[in-house]
DNA sequence: CGACCATTTGATATGGATCAAGCGATGTGG
DNA sequence: CCACATCGCTTGATCCATATCAAATGGTCG
């Protein structure tokens, strides 16, 4: 992954919204997912489609509603480094800047909560609970990178593991984790190539540490290994 | 730097500040850094002394008026993660937790601005323009950090020829770049060991893209060579 | 001047990338 | 409903960038 020559090849870049409908908001349950829920609008993105591309102008802000989202960018060595991943209850979108730093595409079909940041900030500017949610959810983006920093000094074994329980807590109660993303979005996520991803899910698993049931299902066996592993 | 074996031992751990002298604000521009500069106090710290430890309370906000910081994290495996580096003008210490997360020790002999978050925050709440300060100064903070991951994905001379160009972006108005810390320090943040740092420097004095007067004084010879060697 | 620490340089080892092939699941057209 | 094409995942073999180990050099401070 340290070479210069282009690796992924940019997918085939969206595909066209199979059926971008618009329906009218759903529930929420803190103040500033209910004024979201009040002022915006969901829209339905089809796989792979593309919710918002880099250097687009950040006009909106993004509630999962259903479904899985990635955000990534493109390098100038064709490489492709995801974001993040953001599931049911997760916003994304958060910008400071006029534009976007990253693109963001659905993994999955998914309904996106969609707002319009103008009508946010304004609420924000009368309602200081808002507003401090908002600077609340930026600490909480702050620190999610931070994690990501500390991850990608680690070797391959720990990222996975790393990665997995991250996965575990934010997706699922129990052991099981579903896995909306392809191992190529794991890869670029990690810094790592699919290879090493697939290579390195074997290895934990004869380590009896966890399962793979099927390719996208997860089973964590033995937390305290897997944490012990991620260092 | 994958292992597990500790690498870099920790450093002698704060040689008891010289002389912390209690010193009365100085001048600031813009109105956060006025705010800071009214509320605070400028404390003296000596070269690496500890400004702040990790999970210590979050109570300040810090504001460089002279020398250099440098904050950090030890990893569980010995090895040393360091966060940024923050020079004259740079605001650290921001955090959303209640304790930090991060570690800050002086790497030269510096003056600091040290303001009480509660202050600020209640500034905060009655000056809009401050609140909103602070949110740039955040999403500043969040960009620089998403600049950091893009960084650890790429190759050590991606890697060092990017922090040069930072230095030279943030510390100086010429191609001459004076940097405060050591081999060690510059390793530690872009996630390679010494050595690489060393030869990667050299390596890129004889490609003619940069000149190392002396260890800590580096001349740009070629800045679009180095963009370029960027990625 | 001498001790110590930072930096550089050299030799070797290794983790993960790369290249290549095989396998399983999924979907499509006949 | 099946044969085939395609795509995503896994596995194997080899290579290379960077880590690791070791030693020499240089710079700083008592």
């Amino acid at each position: 992954m340290h070479a210069s020559p282009p690796i992924n090849a940019v997918r085939p870049r969206s595909l066209a919204p199979r059926a971008n409908t618009l329906v009218q908001h759903p529930v929420a349950d803190d103040s500033l997912s209910q004024a979201m829920g009040l002022m915006g609008a969901t829209i339905t993105y089809a796989r792979n489609s593309e919710i918002f591309g880099e250097n687009e102008p950040a006009e909106y802000l993004y509630k999962v509603v259903s479904g899985s989202v990635r955000t990534y960018k493109i390098l100038n060595d064709g490489r492709r480094q995801v974001g993040g991943f953001y599931l049911v209850g997760d916003i994304f979108g958060l910008e400071f800047a006029d534009e976007h730093s990253l693109s963001a595409e659905a993994i999955t079909d998914c309904k996106i909560l969609v707002v319009k940041r103008n009508a946010l900030n304004a609420l924000a500017g009368r309602d200081a609970s808002v507003a401090k949610q908002l600077l609340t959810l930026t600490g909480c983006e702050l620190h999610r990178v931070q994690n990501r920093i500390l991850l990608l000094i680690k070797n391959a074994q720990q990222r996975v593991a790393g990665f997995l329980l991250e996965m575990a807590r934010r997706d699922s109660p129990g052991d099981v984790i579903e896995l909306p993303m392809s191992r190529q979005d794991i890869a670029d996520y990690l810094g790592l190539t699919v290879e090493t991803v697939s290579r390195t899910l074997t290895s934990l698993e004869c380590v009896a540490a966890i399962e793979v049931t099927t390719s996208r299902r997860i089973v964590l066996r033995n937390r305290s290994a897997l944490s012990h592993l991620n260092g």
